[in-house]
DNA sequence: TATATTTATGCAATGGATTGCACAATATAA
DNA sequence: TTATATTGTGCAATCCATTGCATAAATATA
């Protein structure tokens, strides 16, 4: 039923000249005539040629397709790295694949195996949670490909990354807060096993100390990145006898589910607590109050990597680590803001 | 630099056999001995092997590569239609290549080109905004591929589709507001040039008419898909002399400068002013006063719009051109609910 | 007109994996 | 031991586009 694909042979065998000059006339090469060019051209449009990428593969050993893993699709920070990381590779010619692992390391290897099988020309890559073996990460570099880990990496010799300075977003919401007033900062992470979570605990130490305020161990709670989460902590916060006069929260969601219990529980906000958040989710800026974050800038990340990535193909002999920080912003709102000032936009 | 990259030809010298033994190994054929199969599995492993599936789309002419395009990656609802394509052809063998048109008429060409040179096995798209010709569908079809659009179609013949049933979403949410006492409806609409945007107004106008209201010219207006405008409309609804007791949204983002504004301007919601919106976005339920919205379960849809895929894949030479509606739901909230009921969820 | 140039085209190999057909090696039966 | 059946491998063509080298055709020069 399939109606066979239209080959170069098709075209030469209609015109009755050799598929070579038909190539050649397809590729606008100099050695042929402007007459056979245009017999060509007009052919192939009739007969709605079009090139198969994979014999060009084939022969060229190149793609023009990178690879580019996330956990997931649908959150608003990984869908800008994507849209960041597409704004920059498309416009130089190259397909961007996307795929994401669920956060499972199955997955994860099942992937990239994919990708080397379809030849890519470089990986863009940020870790499933669960990844604990690497193997799969040096089969990228043992066939000489480019691999840039983005916000999450893995320890890859000759692999570059990017990321957000963490420790310095856990600092600069940290300081906030304490310019705000306040001395007693409970801290919720998230999972400790992932080092954006430890580098933004590492921030939140390193601020207090520079302020010279003692870090207390009974101040640091742990919860899952959800609302329901965030409101479960809070009341355990409220119920320890810790009496705390800020909330520092490493994820937005968290951030939200505590001031909801907050409310609910008729503290205000930010006079009795003051609330920061993590990541500057879109909701952040439409609550009613509205919740201070730090903005990690995913669709310049996105762009970020996809130039290293780009800097690596232009210097294929010479093995490049880049290692970029990107600086995080702090967007201070409502939930934080005890002291005469204007919200941040 | 390159390393070169193993082939089955390299398996075969090293082992003094021929390749088409190695292949035969590899795909575990019945006609290689126990022994040959076991040298050839650890030689690949040895020496890093894996397929080249330029090789076997070349050979075999299938590809088990299916395009995904949506107009942006970043949104709530076609992320999770994304989720919901990767997640029934995942486990079915399918790379789903995904890709962004942007909006743009010549993107969105571009992109079709380039699946069609990648052979890919089918396409589903959501069709840009300002698309106008429709030759890059035909020649999805004269080349024989499953053809599916999701949410937004173009009028192509033997192709299927799968949308939201706008019509009804319109009505329910109007009879809803009827429900609760509203009688001065009035309706705020966006492009009126895309189908899914006249069908929840026509909805609107049946549920009208249905209920005995008449349909009012007046309570008409237009606006852009975002909180400003949906502010700038609200200033507008309010200084006219309409004396509405209800504003039918038929964006979310609209309905929430909507909500903004009315709240400045101290007009109660929903006892002055009912607000409902469409499509269910995230926010809706995290706002102090939760927005009233209909949910049009984009995961479902692109479940859906995969299962078309495959059914056409299965029946290769019986064109089947599937026309699936799906069933939008309305989650009530706070911004609508007047009488006594809880809320839903 | 004969020779030297230039220009346009053809020939054939290449890239990696698959597979029908032929044949060699081994095992079984007579 | 010889004939027959069985099992395991090899050969070579195929999928499509590209490209170095050879050659034919067209043009310029003597």
């Amino acid at each position: 039923m399939l109606k066979k694909k239209t080959t170069i042979y098709d075209i030469a065998t209609k015109l009755n000249i050799t598929a070579a000059t038909v190539s050649r006339a397809l590729n606008d090469s100099e050695l042929i005539s402007k007459k056979t060019k245009k017999m060509v051209l007009e052919a192939a449009d009739e007969l709605s040629y079009f090139k198969n990428r994979h014999a060009l593969a084939l022969k060229s050993g190149r793609t023009n397709q990178v690879g580019l893993v996330v956990p997931f699709i649908n959150r608003h920070f990984f869908s800008n790295i994507i849209m960041g990381v597409e704004e920059e590779l498309y416009p130089k010619g190259y397909q961007v694949m996307i795929f994401q692992s669920n956060e499972s390391e199955r997955k994860e290897k099942d992937i990239i195996e994919a990708l080397l099988q379809n030849q890519v020309d470089g990986v863009l890559i940020s870790v499933s949670k669960t990844t604990r073996f690497k193997d799969h990460f040096n089969k990228i570099i043992d066939n000489n490909l480019p691999l840039i880990f983005f916000d999450r990496k893995a320890d890859i010799e000759n692999s570059s990354c990017v990321e957000t300075d963490d420790v310095l977003g856990g600092k600069i919401a940290t300081q906030h807060l304490i310019d705000q007033g306040c001395s007693q900062i409970a801290y919720v992470t998230v999972d400790l096993n992932l080092n954006i979570y430890t580098n933004r605990f590492k921030g939140y130490r390193e601020s207090l100390k520079h302020n010279g305020i003692d870090f207390r161990e009974d101040l640091v709670f742990q919860a899952n990145s959800d609302i329901a989460s965030g409101r479960k902590v809070a009341r355990q916060i409220l119920s320890s006898d810790a009496n705390i006069d800020a909330i520092f929260c490493s994820s937005d969601y968290i951030a939200l589910g505590v001031m909801q219990e907050l409310k609910d529980q008729k503290v205000s906000i930010p006079d009795d607590v003051a609330v920061v958040g993590f990541s500057n989710e879109p909701f952040t800026e439409l609550l009613d109050l509205t919740l201070t974050s730090i903005e990690q800038s995913p669709y310049e990340m996105g762009k970020s990597a996809a130039r290293v990535f780009l800097d690596q193909m232009n210097s294929k002999n010479a093995i490049i680590e880049h290692a970029i920080k990107l600086k995080p912003r702090l967007y201070v709102r409502d939930s934080s803001l005890k002291i005469n000032q204007k919200p941040h936009k």
